[in-house]
DNA sequence: TTTCAATTTGTAATTTTTACAAATTAATAA
DNA sequence: TTATTAATTTGTAAAAATTACAAATTGAAA
């Protein structure tokens, strides 16, 4: 049996092709996709897939905590084949997501209201990614003024 | 003139009624309310409010840093006056969001990738709040197993 | 007052997500 | 194997959230 599969059966889920097929889709691509871009993607090799699958295995997935899914943006969810805890960046300019290196469980017992639980902790960064801050200075520098 | 007309003002937002209404609204309900929540509750002191409106102004005072946009929930957006940086709590029962007294700003200027730039931080913690936890507690106590 | 710009409004369209019942597939029992 | 039952997937329709846009209203400047 693949990796996969055997991933989606240690978190009690029955490994059938869709959700092998959108299980290995997030490990493959760190890009913290939006289930539209999964389902296209997915669509082009398993032209029978279902966007409603895609909605029901996601939720799923996340339920048997075997990805995360993150509100990072506040158009779309994203989802993250990563589920251990790590926190985002999104740049404001190209809405790309990329991992940060900071290690939110740090975070989780911390400063939140008495008598409360935390069971998870999400950290989002929001500013200008690398490339975007290069294409920007090379404008400014194009620039007479 | 209000301290609400003054508070638009000193960020380049001409004051108009509507735009009172709802940065008022907002300092005065630490609730999170989502664009729904607001735009019921205005609707009722002022019938002629649009929802065109709530969305145009709650956009044009987050584009002014009047207040800030929250995505700690995927199925709506929530908003808070309270413009200064601080942590988020929301709990999965009842859904309600309260305030955490972290101090983002230390986290501001760590490990983010390299070459990158943050403007803003948020924190969402993910959990059970206290009154659910003692709500919880009884249903259990109440169990006979 | 007239003119022009800014703001608000209402409606329609778009996008995202959920509901649900029928169809298909997989698992279990006979 | 075949019949029965359960689990999963699918397609369509509905709901909910957001955006587009043009007309109407309001406010500011000439
Ligand atoms: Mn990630
Ligand atoms: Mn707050
Ligand atoms: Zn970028
Ligand atoms: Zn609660």
């Amino acid at each position: 049996m693949n990796s996969v599969a055997k991933h989606l059966m240690s978190h009690g889920i029955r490994p059938s092709i869709q959700r092998i097929a959108i299980m290995q889709y997030l490990m493959g691509h760190a890009t913290h996709p939006t289930v539209d871009t999964i389902y296209k993607d997915l669509h082009d090799d398993i032209p029978t897939l279902s966007r409603t699958t895609v909605y029901n295995t996601l939720a799923l997935l996340e339920e048997k905590n075997a990805m995360m899914s993150i509100t990072i943006d506040s158009h779309n969810v994203r989802y993250d084949g990563n589920a251990n805890p790590h926190a985002h960046f999104q740049c404001r300019k190209c809405g790309m997501i990329f991992d940060s290196e900071l290690n939110v469980t740090d975070l989780q017992n911390i400063k939140y209201p008495k008598g409360f639980d935390a069971q998870q902790v999400q950290v989002f960064y929001y500013g200008t990614c690398g490339k975007c801050r290069e294409k920007e200075a090379m404008e400014k520098g194009k620039q007479i003024n």
